[in-house]
DNA sequence: CTGCATCCGCTTCGATACTG
DNA sequence: CAGTATCGAAGCGGATGCAG
């Protein structure tokens, strides 16, 4: 990108990352190390010169590293450095920003249920959930798994399924879900919920997200 | 700014704010209400058609509000919306993860000394500064007056001088009076100190700044 | 002076085709 | 699968002009 050429923190962290799709790819990378082709998928509508440019950026920049891939993968993986995945805050707090844009649906937009994990943690940012953990929450969003685990300070997302038992599978569209962990009203009836309906409202109860799908 | 037509919060922000100098706008607005020339000299560089672009997308959006002032002024100011005020948490963790950035020094960027007021706060966060507060600190950065009030989870930093008196006062180059905050070996020879010293490196030691120009 | 429109050269983006 | 090459479209930067 072209520097703004401004001695301010702010704009010195643009000229980084304020290239258009960068952030996403850190978005993409904080949930887990990618081949070329997931970040494909991960960031649909992006073209395949562009990617390699930004890749390149990037790893210019500190942001991520190439990784050779060990043989069952053979390839390339892309992984955020430990100042690439300090940029986890500056994602949250647009996260929590856009949330409130969430509300009026996906319209035309594509979806990827992995997504989730990127909003969970947001929208209880600064909750008291003491009361409710330890709780496992197992979600399907578009049909992709997604860990929650409630813990007294927050709650963390992981991709992929519970390793034990969980005590709540919610399951349904990325707005269902959003909107059943809001605890929008109506949300409930278009999600899938098994197991501990109870303790999944009372989460819900306990959102911190700042307008939108609560309705 | 062309969407991303993706169904993900952070992306949906993006979408928003996501263009060139859009956040930087808002940097500019989170600190003061400005006239249109207020905006072209905070944002050196920009030209004067995409400012006005900026504008009316950023008006749309909901972030900012055209406000006509009193006779005194008698033009337009500019002015965020709630929805736009509630940036900050973003600027802030871009800002944060800049301030990394700014060891190098300004280098041929242009400097404006009031920029130092989104940063100061960002570079104590999380700070217990509870055995210093209150504490009134008297900025002259590049000749802008600043005032940061020091109080025990943090600072606040306002632009214009203390109204009563300060019990530091901090004046030099934005370089200098930043690393004298974050108490940078030598940076404080830099720049010109009165008063109460010892607070100030005090403060300076409680800096939770993440690496850069404490050195 | 303020706020904006217009023009132009250049860079970047987006879509697709193509290669190792 | 992981990119590279290409090309038209869009966006940016700078200068200039102009109405209120």
């Amino acid at each position: 990108m072209r520097s703004y050429g401004q001695y301010c923190a702010a704009a010195r962290a643009l000229d980084v990352v304020g290239d258009r799709w960068s952030l996403l790819i850190v978005r993409e990378l904080l949930l887990r190390d990618c081949r070329f082709a997931d970040l494909r998928t991960g960031l649909p509508g992006i073209a395949t010169n562009l990617l390699t440019d930004r890749l390149r950026a990037l790893e210019g920049a500190g942001v991520l590293e190439r990784h050779a891939a060990p043989p069952p993968v053979a390839t390339v993986l892309y992984r955020l450095t430990d100042r690439g995945r300090a940029l986890e805050g500056v994602l949250a707090e647009l996260a929590l920003w856009g949330v409130a844009d969430m509300a009026r649906g996906a319209e035309g937009d594509v979806v990827c249920g992995h997504w989730v994990a990127l909003a969970a943690p947001v929208m209880f940012r600064g909750a008291d959930l003491a009361a409710l953990a330890p709780l496992t929450v197992a979600l399907d969003a578009e049909g992709t798994a997604i860990t929650l685990t409630v813990e007294p300070d927050g709650i963390r997302a992981a991709l992929g399924a519970p390793e034990g038992p969980a005590d709540v599978h919610l399951a349904g569209t990325m707005h269902a879900v959003m909107g059943t962990l809001l605890g929008a009203p109506g949300a409930e009836g278009l999600a899938q919920v098994d197991g501990d309906r109870e303790a999944l409202r009372r989460l819900a109860a306990r959102s911190t997200a700042p307008l939108g799908l609560r309705g």
